[in-house]
DNA sequence: TCCTTGTTTCGACGTATGTCTATATTGACA
DNA sequence: TGTCAATATAGACATACGTCGAAACAAGGA
């Protein structure tokens, strides 16, 4: 990580395009696969889609590692597919005292949708 | 699979939704998580997201796999991949002749987008 | 300070996956 | 029927991935 002087922020492409271009607009190129794949995969995993979906869905946006359970894994596990979902920018995670709580990006995701509804 | 008699049709689960529901909904169940990663996966690697944006992005909605070159990988992985692609639902492909072409399914990637951007 | 609870990291293991080359299949056309 | 071009399949191989138990780390309370 660069460290960015406050005083001048610069906008970055995946700041702009987080996910990638509609999938129908044109091929995409090898760059833009590799980091649009790397958030699909993401979501390719039952288990890490639970969780998502256990994330995206719990009240307030937002869940404590607590409250996942009976997802069918170790917590451990549980831990490791969190930590994914946060590298593939689809979490992000805060500690509150002794509870660690994840919450969805919403951008993020939401240009996912859309690259895949234009297409 | 059961045989359906096309005189009672029934509407089964996977027709009405054929990803999931929207992410922020609800949490998943297991069996609907293992439907929709399933999906998602398709797309999670980068050689097959490129080559679904090849096939979406082309004149007409479908591309001959002749169409197909320079994603870097050789011929029998192309069509291992548009295979994968083909049996997440994302897909589908017809025989002409000498050439099979490759077209997708929009309303299994519809609402694949919409599961996200409800979310 | 020590203990207890919540969470992450580590190391290992088996399986799945992406890739290749070689070979088979399919269809068009002499 | 035989040959050629387009696509798919088979088999092999290295690497990535999901999972676990054990151990480490973090934070609060006695």
């Amino acid at each position: 990580m660069s460290n960015a002087s406050p005083l001048l922020p610069v906008l970055e492409p995946e700041a702009v395009a987080p996910c990638c271009p509609p999938l129908n607009e044109r091929p995409l190129t090898a760059d833009e696969a590799e980091r649009a794949a790397r958030m699909f995969k993401a979501l390719g995993d039952p288990v890490r889609l639970r969780l998502f979906s256990l994330v995206a869905s719990h009240e307030g946006g937002e869940a404590c590692v607590c409250d996942i359970s009976d997802v069918g894994v170790s917590q451990p596990t549980v831990s490791h597919h969190l930590k994914k979902l946060k590298e593939a920018g689809l979490l992000t995670s805060e500690r509150r005292g002794t509870w660690v709580y994840y919450r969805v990006e919403p951008s993020v995701v939401a240009a996912m949708g859309q690259a895949l509804i234009s297409g």
